[in-house]
Formats: structure tokens, sequence, C-alpha cells
DNA sequence: TGCCAGGCTGATA
DNA sequence: TATCAGCCTGGC
């Protein structure tokens, strides 16, 4: 167990920020995470955070997992103080973090993610790693899965992905776990391009558009001029930049900006 | 009962 | 090139 004070960092935001779909909440304030084949159990007292690992292992991972070494003060500083609902937006999600998660991982949880509700894209996404999963034991004994390899999945049959609740968007994942093994699109590649490249190559997927590109490349290639537009951020755009979202003004960083404003919209009275 | 949810594909005009 | 139905399924 070690413990670190840091700004601008909420475990609680960050697990209702809808990015991570693997995170799951123990307690008030008590988080267990999973990422790739590692776990970690997070708490969180005001700045003060408790992260079950060894320096080693925090340094090695989950720092950069959390993108804890931003100081995310300059994003909030850049938000124009005329523009009051991105300020409010900002100021009550200023301890989401944009968090560095596996590219596989996060081309299959979006590709769930698609005509899905938040509570059901968990569900989904604990069934196929349960299903086809290595499991995996923390030194305290606590069990958890790891995600599945491409392999694996590629290997799957549509039935058995239908049986774990992700309906039509089974002969999704399937096709584009094909595609990664037979190497019509290289993840190593995709990790090496820049935000029009990789998001161009990942639209080769079977079963990804302009929105879950943009998703992929945000939270997996920490690409921050990635500003996927959903239901959400179309409604809240119509309703507040009747002319426009100002991405020249945040060039380079929309994608912070993104995540606010989708906080705001799905919790806006927490 | 019907609609909608962090869209996308494929058919049609 | 643009438009639109159809798709899994659970919650409201």
């Amino acid at each position: 167990m070690i413990v670190k004070e840091i700004k601008n960092f909420s475990i609680s935001q960050i697990d209702r920020s809808g990015q991570c779909f693997r995170m799951v909440k123990l307690d008030e304030g008590i988080y267990g995470v999973t990422a790739a084949d590692r776990y970690v159990q997070v708490s969180q007292e005001g700045t003060r955070v408790c992260f079950s690992c060894t320096e080693q292992e925090y340094k090695e991972f989950w720092q950069q997992y959390f993108d804890l070494d931003t100081d995310y003060e300059t994003y909030l500083a850049q938000i124009d103080p005329q523009d009051k609902y991105l300020s409010d937006a900002a100021r009550r999600g200023s301890g989401i973090r944009i968090l560095r998660q596996d590219l596989w991982e996060m081309i299959v949880t979006f590709l769930i993610s698609q005509q899905n509700t938040i509570a059901r894209i968990r569900r989904c996404v604990q069934n196929i790693c349960e299903k086809f999963g290595e499991e995996c034991f923390t030194p305290d004994g606590i069990s958890y899965y790891a995600f599945p390899k491409p392999q694996v999945l590629a290997n799957a049959s549509e039935e058995e992905l239908r049986a774990c609740n992700l309906g039509y968007r089974s002969k999704y994942v399937l096709r584009t776990a094909q595609s990664i093994i037979n190497g019509e699109v290289s993840l190593d590649a995709v990790r090496s391009m820049t935000y029009d490249d990789a998001r161009a190559e990942l639209l080769k997927l079977y079963g990804i558009g302009e929105k879950v590109s943009a998703c992929i490349c945000l939270f997996a290639l920490h690409s921050l001029e990635a500003f996927p537009v959903d239901t959400h951020i179309r409604q809240a755009l119509e309703k507040h930049y009747p002319n426009g979202f100002p991405h020249e003004r945040y060039s380079g960083v929309q994608g912070v900006m993104q995540q606010y404003i989708f906080y705001q919209e799905l919790f806006p009275e927490v």
C-alpha cells in the first residue's frame, strides 16, 4: 500500500466519466481497477490517494495509467472564463483524468458501447473477461480476470459472444479480432501513428465508425485532439454552442473538454 | 407497450 | 452522396 498526494484527481469522477468499464466501486471512495492483466485497489480521501501496490508497480504502470504526470491545471486554465457552461462543467469534473488504457481493450469496449448503456457495457466487458480471459490473483489472493487477447476472441464463435450479451455487436468483435490476427490492421502500427492516421486506420475495422474511432484514440492513444460526439455531446453542443464548439481555442486538448461536458451532461446534479 | 441507449452497416435512391 | 431501416436487450 502506498499513499500519494494528488491534485485534480477523483477516482469516483473517473469511474463515472464512462471511459473505463473495468472499475468496480467496492465502498464509498474505494474502487477496484483492472487494466490489461493488472489489478489495484484505489481509495481516496480528498487529495490523499492510496494504491494497493508497490512503489515500483505504481511507477511502472499505474502512474502512467492514471495520467498522474500531467498537471491538469494547465487544461483548466485554458477554459474561456466567459464560457459559463464549460467553466461550470470543468469545475465539477476537475478530478477527471484521461486514462492511458490498452488499445485492444478500448477497441473491443467501444465496439460494445454502441447503442448501449454504461451499466450494460460494464456487464458485457465483465462477461467476456470471465469467459475468455485468464484468471489472475493479487498477492492478497483477490481473484480477477485479464482482458482476453485478440487471438482468443478471434477463435471464439459468434454464439459464444452473444452469450456474453453483446447482441448484434458480436459479429463486430469477432471480425475485428480476426482482422488483427490476420494482419489487416496492426495494433503496433496504430500506436505509432498520428491522430488522423490512427483514426483512419481504425475505421478499416468492421463495426468501427467515427465516434468509436475517436473514443479509442482518446482513451488508448491519449490523442487529446480527439472529440468524440455521441448523442449526449451532440445535444449539449446544440444547446450550448449553437454556432459550433470553439475547437480552435482548445486545439489539441478538445478531448479533455469533451470529458468535462460528458460528465456534466450525465451527472448534472451530482 | 413503446422508446431509447455513448452507432454502425448495408441497401436504396 | 445522402438517407434510412434494422440491429440485441434491458430499464423506464
